[in-house]
DNA sequence: GATGAATGAGGCTTCATTCAT
DNA sequence: CATGAATGAAGCCTCATTCAT
């Protein structure tokens, strides 16, 4: 699975061969039908099973006592060094690029891990609300304007990276700046 | 080229067979080789050919004493009518799943529309500031932000559209809302 | 679809290469596929296509005159010098090995060829009950006995012609004799 | 054994997968290479094997003093017991199918069963123009007319069963009529 | 003996590309 | 210019056979 997936990383699905992951992997290309019926189910498993794993932390209930700001924060640390800095970063891609032909992995994707982290960001905003650190509640109704700076990176350095490279970090830093207001002490 | 791009956006690149290409334009096969080199050209030159309009009204520059605030409103409408609800959301998709796979392209988008929409944005945030419309300057360092709810709006919608239909209007507005405080009137 | 009935006659369904087909043919592998959607669709219309004219003849009504065991000789004749001394022998073949694996073409083949020929049969075995040639009906409850030996002779040399050939002429000569008495003057 | 045998009776010699038929006998697949140089050797042992027993009741001289038609009978009556109306069936549709494509086997079952049947075959039709039972020899030349209804049955049946099954006891019967003259007392 | 995971040759099928008309 | 039949390389998948355990 892990020769499949950065064959399917590097190629997209449509042009990696089956050969070529099973040589990267040294088996035959027999063996890989000892474990999947096709090449689909092949792709989807893996995208299934290394999807799951992303989400386990966001539902983690924060410490009662930490400003939510410092929440987010821990979470943006989480994506960037757990997801973005590993090869979970071509699950994401992966979601993104051939999501749209496996109608079947978006809903997967959907239900698995995208229900679930709304659900947690609209948690966490209610959370601020009711702390009295954010004023209205247009991030309650958008939950997604906490993550588009994480998914852009992504997009943006799958395209990008050569000519002008995008630090995440940086970047939902600057969202979390605009939500919460500037940090006072960094 | 539009029935090659009706093609190539509900399929993927690799996906798409030149015989339904042709079918769909109307024409034999073979007719396709006397206007484009192979496969990759036509996906390639149709890109190219989609791309460069897309850009061009962000560079117009604003009438002087417009808010910014409201530049950026008419910018985000014209993305929404003029791209979003067109055939040209396609484009933009075709160039998040595919652009990986075709480094020349990519380079190409980045040099023709990336970099200009940047430096656009640029002179829009320098403006802002410079008219005390924004307290600092991280939005100048990372322009970015202005678009990310653009970009992830086609995202999501490519996936999740059955599921939750985002709208990119209401997404920008927030984000525009982060940036510059909550419109007072509207 | 002559390459392929000859191939198909020689070494079956299953053991058959659409390599083998082309190059007996002529063609290339892939033109095969612009005629027929796959091997299966292949192999069942040839048998489709040249199974039906086999049976044009019987159903022509016989003479009013004649004696009904002429017309049955002349049938037989016919069988022998239109099927069995042709490629069409392989096809009656074809049918008994390969029907078994092909429940759609025993259909088709039961509505097109067995049923017609039954109810050919059966108004011969009427006609000569009805002018006195036959004594009873048993014939025409199974009028398969009027044709045993034809299937009997193909089964029998497609196995052991090498060992020793039988002569359907003969062997249906016998059985009208059988049946209508033996001949006095041949 | 068994198991080979049902699987290689319902799909045939070539669309037989080892694997089914491991999984059938309860075994691994490797097993089967324990007793079988190959495939092919399988098939072949199963129906050399299979075929033997079938010919034995032939052969057994009948009573002296029982009319041939009745030996007939018994023997027809024999062969829808012990060969229709069993898994034996199976292999002499096998053989039937199979055989053209396997020369040494038809070229054994030639010499174990045809031959031995032929002439014992032979022996009974001898018997009965000894006897004054038959007037002509035509059936001492051709003896295969006393089974044309048996062979005819089984490829009946294995096509056309679902629409018209032949009940090959009635068959043989009439046959038997046509030879001998019809029956007095049943 | 028995197992069953692994192998890899082989065959079917697709489809970008060509070219005679 | 346009056609579309023909090509054949390439890739998916199957399954008989092997062999370490």
């Amino acid at each position: 699975m892990a020769a499949a997936l950065d064959e399917f990383a590097s190629r997209g699905y449509a042009a990696t061969r089956l050969d070529d992951v099973a040589k990267r992997a040294g088996v035959a290309k027999g063996t890989i039908y000892l474990h999947f019926a096709d090449k689909e189910t092949l792709f989807q498993e893996i995208v299934r099973a290394m999807v799951v794993p992303i989400v386990m932390n966001i539902e983690a209930p924060p410490p009662g006592d930490m400003p939510t700001r410092q929440v987010f924060d821990h979470l943006a640390r989480l994506f960037v060094s757990e997801v973005f800095g590993t090869r979970r970063r071509a699950i994401v891609r992966l979601m993104l690029t051939e999501g749209p032909r496996f109608p079947a992995l978006a809903e997967f994707y959907y239900r698995e891990v995208i229900e679930r982290v709304l659900a947690g960001l609209r948690a966490l905003v209610a959370r601020a609300v009711a702390r009295g650190e954010l004023r209205d509640d247009t991030l309650a109704r958008l939950p997604q304007l906490m993550v588009t700076p994480l998914i852009f990176s992504v997009v943006w350095n799958s395209l990008f990276e050569r000519f002008a490279p995008l630090d995440p970090a940086a970047l939902i830093k600057a969202q979390l700046d605009l939500v919460f207001g500037k940090e006072t002490q960094p």
